[in-house]
DNA sequence: ACCAAAATATACCGTTTGGTATATTTTAAA
DNA sequence: TTTAAAATATACCAAACGGTATATTTTGGT
């Protein structure tokens, strides 16, 4: 069983995170960790070093939810063009999953912390790597398994497709419309399809 | 002639709009702007009423900044395909545009905004739908003109344009790779030129 | 039930924050 | 060249910031 301090710990991380996700590292203070929280500082303190060290903790979190809950839906699907059509499904309908409220954590993370976070954008650049990793692995199984055109660009592919989501979630929270939300899903959905043999 | 004080105002503005534009309103301190535009602190109070003001202005300025240059490069160019291709190819280059060292002011305002600061989110709202709005008016006067094929969607189009711009740039800033936002943008130039009848 | 260790709360630190009252300098019309 | 007004600098404010030393409470093995 996890110590009582490793279970708040995690209680910290999992509050902490929707307030960065929120707020943003520079708009989040310690304050508004203890009101998060429900904890003083004093025992925040005592279980991470310094507000950097909670941060780090939080985006990892985030992105942690956000790859989980992917995986979790390819996994109820068979074929390589169905699991990458959980993409824009879930994309789609961002506003109804809890860890995705303040927008994708890649995307703000990436955008506060590329001139003024260095470890903070380290780990939103990796998270990007990853992703792509994990969409290109799928195209290169799918023409392998001959599911997939053999002549798809996948560099391209994963690019337009990672920059799809990202553009297109961050409109929609600003401008509290789904219609470019949709209509740039539509168009990620069909391009899935058009990669079927 | 300006003031000299309307001069100064103007100053206080360039200069606060590379700061806002790569440290985020919150990232953002009066001291910065000080060191930014080596002016004291009770000058600048005496041209803006607060930092609101001040980075209200910024983002108008950013925004116009862009604008005017998207607009400047599209009168050179004399069909609608090819006022079109501008979008790839300023963003393309974006590294080498000084006021969009920062990364797109549009697509960083929205994210740090978007669930913190309502004045500065209902701008970059309306700058997206300004720029949403100048893409659509194009195609259609190029279906109009017999330039672009008349069964174009125009909202899908302007949706996935708006995104792939965005994404794109966020991720290259992130990662500092130019690979996949040229691919963004080799995608966008093949969805464009595809629209000439 | 006891008690040492671990976890949390309290109360504080120096610094930085956004903002302002007032003194000084600069401007430009007479 | 004078001079009042406009523009800028100085010096300060209370509040909020990130962080810490220490006191108190809670935990869990004996």
């Amino acid at each position: 069983m996890l110590s009582k301090a490793e279970r708040t710990k995690q209680f910290i991380i999992e509050k902490a995170a929707t307030v960065f996700n929120e707020k943003g590292y520079a708009g989040t203070s310690m304050n508004d960790l203890t009101i998060a929280t429900g904890l003083t500082k004093g025992s925040i303190y005592g279980n991470f070093e310094n507000k950097d060290d909670i941060a780090l903790a939080a985006f990892d979190h985030n992105f942690q939810l956000v790859t989980a809950y992917i995986k979790q839906q390819m996994e109820t699907r068979n074929s390589i063009i169905e699991k990458l059509l959980v993409y824009p499904e879930i994309y789609r309908h961002f506003w109804d999953l809890p860890f995705l409220q303040g927008g994708c954590p890649v995307a703000n993370t990436s955008i506060e912390a590329d001139d003024t976070h260095p470890a903070l954008k380290t780990k939103a650049a990796f998270a990007l790597q990853f992703w792509r990793n994990a969409v290109e692995y799928r195209i290169k199984t799918g023409i392998e398994n001959g599911e997939i055109k053999p002549d798809t660009n996948a560099t391209e592919f994963v690019a337009v497709l990672t920059s799809l989501i990202q553009g297109s979630v961050l409109q929609a929270k600003v401008s509290g419309n789904r219609m470019y939300l949709n209509a740039s899903m539509n168009f990620l959905e069909r391009m899935i399809r058009d990669l079927e043999i």
